[in-house]
DNA sequence: CGTTGGTTTGAAAGGACTCAAGAGGGGTGG
DNA sequence: CCACCCCTCTTGAGTCCTTTCAAACCAACG
């Protein structure tokens, strides 16, 4: 697990201020004035696949922003069992227990590599309250959690394993030139982010690949040949 | 679909101030200088079981506080398909995609009578960036929305169904004397929730008396003769 | 007393699970 | 650079759980 950091508060033109995603993430409405009241620095980290980046019951002092990769949110219950409540994107936010000084809720580790902010919650509770542009920020970003959150819910989990499937391929596909493209992960950890164990999901792609619905599964990803008809299967109602 | 509103802003000791419940929700640290800022009337409204609050796709202009009942959340996906994604109790805040200025990310109904009330958007974004206290009443709120939402689902969704069941009434249990008593809502609708067709829930429901592991089984209730002994079951990893 | 909406129960079919064996790929050490 | 090992993924066969389609049941209500 190699960490570079860097060390960034506001200081004139760097970092935050800068920063490429800025627009999608939880600093997008805040101004130069806003930035002055930062004053705890903020990380800049890499983790490799697999890196835990923190676990459930921890304290939570801090909240991370998503710059490249995949996180998954692992929820585990009191019996062992457990499941992936949220798969992060790029841009999104996690670890906002912080805000509500609670420890998480849920393990974070990196199912890819990873690039990410961690973002001391000290600066958020204070300056939340100080910026109402960063107060909305705030709320609107845990918005989007929850409703990520409910619609992975309702969509992923929902019918039969190969619906699903191929509602998580429209939903992580990029277009790229003339076909799409859908990241794969390893299948034990789908298999806990869709309730069936590690076989079916194994089996599913394989059905769907014979049904010509998706080609060239390999252990990271798989081709879409036509979003429409990918659309149209995971539509059908019976 | 009775209602009986009470129109209340802040007016000495009356209502909001004096809610017999409002330590539990969103107004719980406000004090007297706050509730002066509210000026547009809070309702206090009733549904009948079986009512609809407000829809999926709906523009959200308010956000409801629960104070009796259960509401259930339905979110629908494209094919027809959809899941309960959250069960709403007394002292939880829903539609709050109000303050984001959003439509409804799921409809609203009642699964039993409830009493709640109706807030305008407007008096929480406005009041919320100018008073701290409010800010973080909302933002935990909203902190506990999400948290719920993932529990649920980890603990809801996972496993055999009589399981899930068991977990269910575990978080549901009222203890009264000696026996716990759970709430049970239509069979079509704990379905929803777990993802099972409705035969399965009374299948399940049948099977769980069989063991002793509950009793009484009516339309709308079951009663748990010990609560140890369901956690046991629940726990039971295989 | 018949209707109606909701619940229970049955039997057969289908999907997912378990256990198990085999194949593929990447990394390590010789 | 190759052989080997380990981890992951795939595939198979039988079992178990859930679904489907039906029919019966039940309580509330007009």
């Amino acid at each position: 697990m190699k960490t570079i950091e860097i060390k960034s508060a506001w200081q004139g033109n760097s970092d935050c201020g800068s920063c490429s995603i800025r627009s999608s993430v939880l600093f997008a409405e805040l101004n130069e004035e806003d930035f002055a009241k930062i004053h705890s620095p903020i990380d800049d980290l890499r983790f490799e696949a697999g890196s835990g980046i923190y676990a459930q019951g921890e304290l939570a002092e801090h909240l991370y922003t998503l710059r490249e990769g995949y996180i998954k949110l692992l929820h585990l219950n009191t019996d062992g069992s457990g499941r992936i409540v949220r798969l992060v994107m790029p841009g999104d936010l996690f670890g906002m227990e912080a805000l509500l000084g609670e420890s998480y809720a849920h393990s974070a580790s990196a199912i890819s590599n990873v690039h990410l902010c961690k973002i001391p919650k000290a600066i958020i509770s204070t300056l939340g309250e100080e910026s109402p542009r960063l107060h909305r920020q705030i709320v609107k970003k845990w918005g989007e959690a929850l409703s990520q959150s409910e619609s992975w819910f309702s969509e992923i989990n929902t019918g039969r394993i190969e619906i699903r499937l191929a509602r998580f391929f429209l939903r992580l596909a990029k277009i790229s030139g003339d076909m799409a493209v859908a990241p794969l992960f390893k299948r034990e950890d789908m298999g806990l982010m869709m309730d069936v164990k590690f076989e079916t999901i194994s089996r599913a792609l394989a059905s769907m690949a014979e049904q010509g619905l998706i080609s060239n599964i390999s252990r990271l990803s798989i081709q879409i040949p036509s979003i429409e008809k990918l659309r149209i299967f995971s539509q059908a109602s019976i």
